[in-house]
DNA sequence: TCGTGAACCAATCTCCGATTGGGCTGGACC
DNA sequence: GGTCCAGCCCAATCGGAGATTGGTTCACGA
């Protein structure tokens, strides 16, 4: 295990510290020792060891960090995306637009994929949606109707988009959710929306589905327009620029 | 500013932490004196103090959180969606099929709503993947030109969407990208297909814009079930598989 | 019986020192 | 006169100790 130093010094610090890196079997992601640690231990100054390690991450076969030290493998990726960033630079406009771009094809995949429980699922969300006693309990299960669409893609990076996409609405419409008291009428135009949806997956009808959700999406925007969320609230800026006019 | 607190204390806490409330002018998002504080200062128990906060908790005045303190408005979301644990989840068939329900609906929109700019800008990324030595810069204005496609929908929300789908894909194909000294051949496929759909989008031909988007990703799909990513390499799984075979 | 105060618990924050990669400089050495 | 190096400083990060804070339990007593 011990190199020896004298007859590798010479053939340059960066075959000596491949052989080093070939001799300690480090785990993979494994950390190096620190740069002084290893010039000392190699024998080399620190200025050449670092000239080397700097060729092997220019290779990519290493990554290196301030404060945190020297890895083997890549550079993992900064990995989160932020929602309140999204939140701040949207509105609800864009939401609906960006939920008729998706949730349409989520909705066709559905058809495809979707498992005889998963439909019974999605069932099962309309008639507790139905029972809801306050928007907000309907908007929960019209939620949970909409996610169980998108599992049954069987595609769990759709539904993390999916996910994001119900994340930044939820956080967009927030606080617009009044009336607790009130509750969705009967005639409702989304159960109607909602039934034709899940039909058409069950008939494994995809461009059905698709149309479908396109339809019911296109109903929840005209009712953004006419000012009233959720068919009979409206948002407290649209009541408040009123009654400053 | 001072309370009453002989006068006020029959009438309940709850009554009285609103005045305090009230009183107390703090900002949006504020944060309240500590339960044992408020709870001396209003001169009532602390049993007491947090029934009356958890009631205004209820209603959604206020959020608490052990360690953190209470504050005023909403309780905000945990905000970030990790992408990791999405790349831990997927793999690459399911990053082209999300990329085919998603990309040629967002190349719609661009033909609706991109700018000369924009789309100056989109052919601006062609010329310079046309030019790329490697197959690693040929990758990187391939998403420039995928973002631009994104942010010419005019809708920031879309726009994340499509990024975190991108840096999901980074992630899952990371290392796949073999031969550095190689570069794309002058009749890449990829470089029609591209074409045509800045064609249909400068055309303002929405449909056109869907389907030539479609085509493209179709053939990308096509090259990962022939085992060959970017048209020369294929999956290092799919070699072992073969050699153990 | 009920509330109270005190103690305990776990999550979180804050502060400080140690560690680490990155960078600069004076001086030794040939 | 140029090259290399040890030493030092810098900023980012880590790690631990102690304090803070909402949540919970429990014995005591009016």
């Amino acid at each position: 295990m011990e190199l020896d130093r004298t007859e590798v010094s010479g053939v340059g610090v960066l075959m000596q510290l491949r052989a080093y890196l070939a001799q300690a079997q480090l785990p993979e992601n494994g950390r190096l020792p620190p740069e002084r640690e290893l010039a000392a231990e190699l024998g080399v100054s620190r200025a050449e060891l670092r000239k080397a390690l700097a060729t092997l991450a220019a290779e990519g076969r290493l990554w290196r960090h301030v404060g945190k030290g020297t890895f083997l493998g890549n550079r993992p990726l900064d990995a989160t995306t932020d929602v309140t960033a999204m939140v701040r630079r949207t509105n609800p406009a864009e939401v609906v637009k960006a939920r008729l771009a998706l949730e349409p094809e989520i909705a066709r995949l559905a058809a495809l994929n979707a498992t005889p429980g998963q439909i019974m699922q999605m069932r099962d969300c309309l008639a507790r949606s139905r029972e809801a006693e306050t928007w907000r309990q309907y908007e929960m299960w019209d939620n949970h109707f909409h996610r169980a669409i998108g599992e049954a893609t069987q595609n769990s990076l759709l539904l993390g988009l999916l996910d994001t996409l119900s994340a930044v609405r939820r956080a967009v419409s927030w606080g617009r959710l009044r009336g607790e008291h009130l509750r969705p009428a009967a005639d409702h135009h989304s159960f109607a929306a909602h039934e034709a949806i899940v039909a058409a997956i069950e008939e494994r009808d995809m461009s059905g589905a698709a149309a479908a959700m396109r339809l019911h999406l296109l109903s929840v925007e005209r009712n953004l327009h006419e000012g009233q969320l959720f068919g009979e609230e409206e948002f407290p800026q649209a009541r408040a620029r009123r009654r400053s006019a």
